[in-house]
RNA sequence: GCCGAAGUGGUGGAAUUGGUAGACGCGCUGCGUUCAGGGCGCAGUGGGCGCAAGCCCGUGUGGGUUCGAGUCCCACCUUCGGCACCA
């Protein structure tokens, strides 16, 4: 299961349904003979634990040892099957040791770099914010203080060299559709193309487009206003407007530049470009819609053709020409299904094959070439916060940035009381000379050790590696242990971690295995999403005020009548609205199958009554199937039925509890346990307990119940033998008074049927 | 705007993948047990008409395919989740 953060509210619902769920799924195994690892571990790194720190003015460091304590006493009494020798959290320096080893793993081979990238930062906390910080352009702390953006060095992982084989390999992975929806949208491979537009000043610029086909109808270029090209191109007279405008955008926060249903602004640089297919000259403009970080960093505008471009032509009155048509369509016309006018040699073709031609026809005078772009970014790890691992890395004046020695690992998180940001301007580590000033690894000299820490998203990344491991302090992960134990067999969690937690890990997997340091590739080939609990329609959330704490129903009901509840909710994959109504039918029950085990202690031995052993079979069949597919909430409803099967048969016999016991004991544990042992075994039901098989021939029904339709329409219901033949079933139902009220007097012209369900007759 | 999921009784949800719609719970009604309440047990519980047998209607809306549609196809409506000036 996805570790938990530790929060200092304690584990809420979610939470344990999402344990539970992979509880019952580890128990189940276990009882079917598979040796089950179930560990757990605390995510306790991040901004969560510094910010709430911050808040109730305590020590991260002092908070995160009492919420994990927490946690472990409700993990305990929930009654997951955990390892909790093997127990691990992220601020222990013997996990961030490694954590830091992987850093350098990457920075050794090319794929961590340094870049400038903008950050969000606030002028009066004089810090660099979180985008989930920025409230509609201002400062969370200060409501009236209007948010920048700032270029500061940080460090990047090179997860894009991967997003090809990020996304191909998703096809053969065995997980929810839904996930390797999200997945497949955030990693957003769009193909297109390149396309060169030469200019006089002897810059050409190159954009990326989707639609090469509407080449024609490209009639000016945009570039982002951060865009290298912008100084060299701008006019003489212009350059005045252009710093005017980089300046302004650079003035606002990174979140509010894309939204998109702002009005367009920009301003004209006052040169020109040629477009290679009409071979028109066409003005230059840049404008904050458009993106350095995708594609080039420059578009060629087609307003006839795109709603952005149509916005920004209306607005600043430049040209439009349409080279599409799609029959009843006004301007822009967006669809791809048209046919192409106004585009000299490619007209009434239509767009998808000509934007291949065109594409071919560009490439021969050098002008284009066919492109894959991502929407995926490169992954920045950089933090300028506290609460992290260090990055381990020394910057030297003479030999630039050089990685920590592996045998000085970890670098030690200092325990510092000032980790509130101030007025300094500089992330807390760095207002700490004693700790930062160093020797430089390489050549001695004096020199500073970086003060950023990393992303929790990289502690999270690699967690299930070290849980076999965790005994080992001179090694991530054992050779041994992880090819017994890993990748991982089934990974349950929610969609909330989708995109970065599964993205990042499935990177970090690729790279170590590229790096030969694991066998596979991927770490979950398994991967099921929980759905989500809500309360009365809506997410749960401090500020809506329904969060459910499950402590008070833990303490009122009990772990296994709670454990069942949510369960019985809804579908695992799909969530439930959590009320209160239902958790009393999980307790009668219960309630039931404890008299049940006391009495089977005491009644005399002998073999089921037949229909008690059918429901039996039939049980097993359905429990099995649904517990495997992790349907558990259909799983309790057949045990509930064999339940009051039993109770109407009056039978309270031991064959029939004990595998009952058994298929409820990944649900309701404790219970099981106990009754497991007044019934006189000396072990656990977890050891000696074994997954009843089931029998198809007992659980075949010797008479089935018959659905007589008369045109398609229900008309009567007939017990008859199971296996009877067509024309058996035919007479019998021509026998009915119900069915010969609308056969009689009429040409049955067709039979339909099914055998041991339906017969049709066709008048 | 794009992607994904879902709309079924008073209510949470079932439905073997085209074959009895409403399993299993909750709630509600009646009866029993009890001085009483709770608990427990038994019976009933989609809507309409009917004394009844029974008949008609019914899975968001409208059309279609089929002997037969909650399930498949087309169009639409609503809700939830994700992404989003991504060119």
């Amino acid at each position: 299961m996805m570790f938990p953060y530790p929060s200092a509210e304690g584990l809420h619902v979610g939470n344990l349904f999402a344990f539970t769920g992979a509880d019952i799924f580890g128990r189940f195994r276990r009882l079917q003979g598979f040796d089950v690892f179930e560990p757990m571990g605390f995510d306790a790194f991040g901004i969560h634990s510094e910010n709430y720190a911050l808040a109730v003015g305590t020590h991260p460091a002092k908070l995160i040892p009492r919420n994990i304590e927490t946690f472990r006493r409700q993990l305990r009494r929930f009654g997951g099957m955990f390892d909790w020798r093997h127990e691990l959290s992220t601020t222990d320096p013997a996990y961030y040791k490694w954590t830091q080893w992987l850093f350098l793993q990457l920075f050794k081979h090319g794929l961590a770099y340094r870049k400038r990238a903008a950050v969000n930062w606030c002028p009066a906390c004089k810090t660099v914010l979180a985008n989930e910080q920025v409230i509609n352009g201002y400062c969370e702390r200060h409501p009236d203080v209007k948010v920048e953006q700032r270029f500061l060095e940080q460090w990047f992982f090179a997860i894009t060299r991967y997003a090809e084989r990020l996304l191909d390999h998703l096809t053969y992975l065995d997980w929810s559709d839904s996930t390797v929806a999200l997945q497949r949208n955030w990693i957003g491979r769009s193909e297109g193309a390149e396309i060169v537009f030469e200019t006089p000043a002897g810059s050409p610029i190159t954009v990326f487009t989707t639609r090469p086909d509407t080449v024609f109808g490209a009639t000016y270029l945009v570039l982002a206003p951060e865009h290298p090209l912008v100084d060299a191109l701008s006019g003489q007279e212009q350059r005045r407007v252009v710093r005017e405008y980089q300046r302004e955008v650079q003035g606002r926060d990174i979140v509010s530049r894309k939204v998109g249903d702002r009005t367009k602004t920009g301003v004209f640089i006052g040169s020109y470009a040629r477009n290679p297919a009409t071979g028109e000259s066409i003005p230059i403009w840049i404008a904050d819609y458009v993106l350095m970080e995708y594609g080039t960093g420059a578009i060629m505008a087609v307003p006839a053709h795109d709603k952005r471009d149509f916005e920004f032509a209306t607005e600043f009155g430049l040209p439009i020409r349409q080279v599409v048509r799609v029959e009843g369509e006004a301007l822009p016309v967006v669809s791809e299904n048209g046919t192409l006018v106004n585009s000299a040699p490619f007209d009434g073709m239509p767009c998808a094959g000509a934007a291949r031609e065109i594409v071919q026809w560009l490439e021969r005078s050098g002008a284009a070439r066919a492109q894959v772009q991502y929407r995926l970014h490169d992954w920045c790890i950089s933090r300028q916060r506290y609460w992290g691992p260090p990055i381990p890395i020394i910057y030297c004046d003479a030999c630039g940035p050089v990685a920590v020695p592996e045998a000085d690992l970890p670098v030690e998180l200092p325990f510092i009381e000032d980790f509130k940001p101030d007025d300094s301007g500089v992330s807390p580590l760095a207002r700490h000379a004693e700790w930062y000033h160093v020797p430089c690894p390489r050549c001695g000299a004096p020199a500073r050790r970086e003060t950023d820490v990393s992303d929790t998203f990289l502690d999270s990344s690699w967690y299930f590696l070290r849980y076999p491991s965790t005994e080992f302090d001179d090694r991530p992960f054992d050779a041994g242990r992880t090819r017994t134990w890993l990748p991982v067999t089934t990974y349950i969690g929610g969609n909330e971690h989708a995109v970065l937690h599964l993205l990042y890990s499935r990177f970090i997997t690729m790279v170590l295995h590229e790096l030969g340091h694991l066998e596979f590739e991927e770490p979950f080939p398994k991967l099921r999403a929980h759905g989500l609990i809500v309360k009365d329609g809506a997410k749960m959330s401090k500020s809506r005020g329904n969060v459910v704490v499950p402590d008070a129903y833990v303490q009122k009901w009990g772990a296994d009548t709670f454990r069942m509840y949510l369960m019985f909710l809804g579908p695992f994959q799909e969530g439930g609205d959590f009320r209160d109504e239902g958790i009393t039918g999980i307790r009668r029950f219960l309630d039931k199958v404890w008299i049940l085990g006391h009495e089977a202690a005491v009644a005399r031995p002998g073999g089921l009554p037949p229909a008690v052993e059918r429901k039996l079979h039939q049980t097993i069949r359905k429990v099995t199937d649904d517990t495997e597919a992790l349907r558990y909430n259909t799983a309790i409803a057949a045990m509930m039925e064999y339940v009051n099967e039993m109770r109407n048969a009056e039978c309270r016999m031991r064959n029939g509890v004990e595998p009952l016991l058994v298929m409820l004991a990944p649900y309701a544990p404790h219970l099981c346990e106990e009754l497991w042992a007044r019934l006189g075994h000396a072990k656990s039901i977890f050891v000696e307990g074994r997954w009843p098989a089931f029998d198809e021939r007992l659980a075949a029904e010797e008479e089935v119940e018959l659905v007589v339709q008369v045109n398609g329409k229900l008309r009567a219901r007939l017990t008859v033998p199971r296996g009877v033949t067509q024309a058996d079933a035919v007479a019998r139902a021509q026998r009915e008074a119900s069915v010969r009220k609308f056969v009689d007097g009429k040409d049955v012209r067709k039979v339909v049927y099914v055998p041991d369900r339906l017969v049709n007759l066709v008048v």
